[in-house]
DNA sequence: CAGATTTGACCGTG
DNA sequence: CACGGTCAAATCTG
């Protein structure tokens, strides 16, 4: 892990680098009240590059001590006993019962260059896609492609952005995972936005190995992540988050919960905070 | 031809 | 009964 802590350690430090650089040009624009769209734009920005840097440390004490994070999203839930047999016969009487309510949520390490290749360490395969109400995009829904393999369950839903132009995933989430034998609402990463520039993946791939990716499948689903990063610039409304998306994010149970750069005891410019309340 | 995607139908829940 | 999640046959793709 040397190696991606080394690099990673280049990005968190460009991240916060650009945030700084950022916020002294929001200071310059302020000053003489520039234009709105000009200061919001770099607040964005901003906001993104201490996102991202959170983002990549998140993902890297995830990487480095997963039992952490299953410690801290707490106990585990059995699966219902019923499990097997309503599969069996939901094939017969193509009935379905309720599975036991259990699952994760996690959103996924957008912009981090993580999901670049790795995604977010699935192999996703989509079921169904529906028209929700009120909302302005059709939802998708995807599953592991090893469920049937190696009895992976997780699953996942994200609404996007005319698919049949090209894949704008508004959100998207992992609802399940048997694997991890979870039973909890929790968001392991905190939000963040994407990279200005496109990750090179090569540094990625090589050096992180989530369970399930297979490199030789799914191409489809990377290269439309990447057609998302270059398309999709933190143009993202908030009509456009689901309300799960939307809820505000408990950060304790955060394994890096503590790194909240809000409270951080960076020297943040008092000032500057000021002028983000501006907005 | 195997695996992925599409899409209408089915089903559970509120 | 409306809505949303899932199934599964048809279709597509490499």
């Amino acid at each position: 892990m040397e190696k991606v802590g080394a690099w990673d350690t280049k990005i968190v430090i460009s991240e916060l680098t650009q945030g700084r650089d950022l916020a002294n040009e929001l200071k310059n624009q302020l000053q003489p009240a520039k234009s709105r769209e000009a200061c919001g734009y770099l607040v964005e920005k901003i906001l993104s590059s201490y996102n991202n840097a959170l983002s990549v440390l998140n993902c890297m004490a995830f990487l480095e001590n997963p039992s952490q994070i299953n410690g801290l999203l707490g106990s585990t839930s059995p699966r219902s006993s019923e499990g097997s047999d309503l599969i069996d016969s939901k094939r017969v009487l193509k009935k379905r019962k309720k599975l036991a309510k259990w699952s994760e949520q996690v959103r996924v390490c957008w912009g981090t260059g993580l999901e670049g290749p790795l995604d977010d360490g699935y192999n996703w395969r989509k079921y169904g896609q529906k028209n929700i109400l009120g909302a302005k995009f059709p939802r998708a829904y995807y599953r592991c492609t090893h469920q049937n393999t190696q009895g992976c369950l997780a699953i996942k839903q994200k609404e996007e952005e005319d698919i049949q132009r090209h894949e704008a995933p508004q959100n998207m989430i992992i609802l399940k995972n048997e694997t991890q034998e979870l039973d909890i609402k929790e968001e392991i990463f905190p939000s963040f936005e994407l990279f200005s520039e496109p990750m090179k993946e090569s540094n990625f791939s090589a050096s992180y190995s989530p369970p399930f990716f297979s490199p030789t499948t799914s191409k489809s689903y990377f290269s439309r992540m990447n057609d998302f990063e270059i398309h999709h610039n933190f143009q993202t409304s908030e009509s456009d988050f689901s309300e799960i998306i939307s809820n505000p994010a408990s950060v304790t149970n955060s394994p890096l919960g503590d790194l909240d750069f809000s409270t951080d005891p960076v020297d943040f410019d008092p000032k500057f905070l000021d002028s983000i309340e501006y907005f």
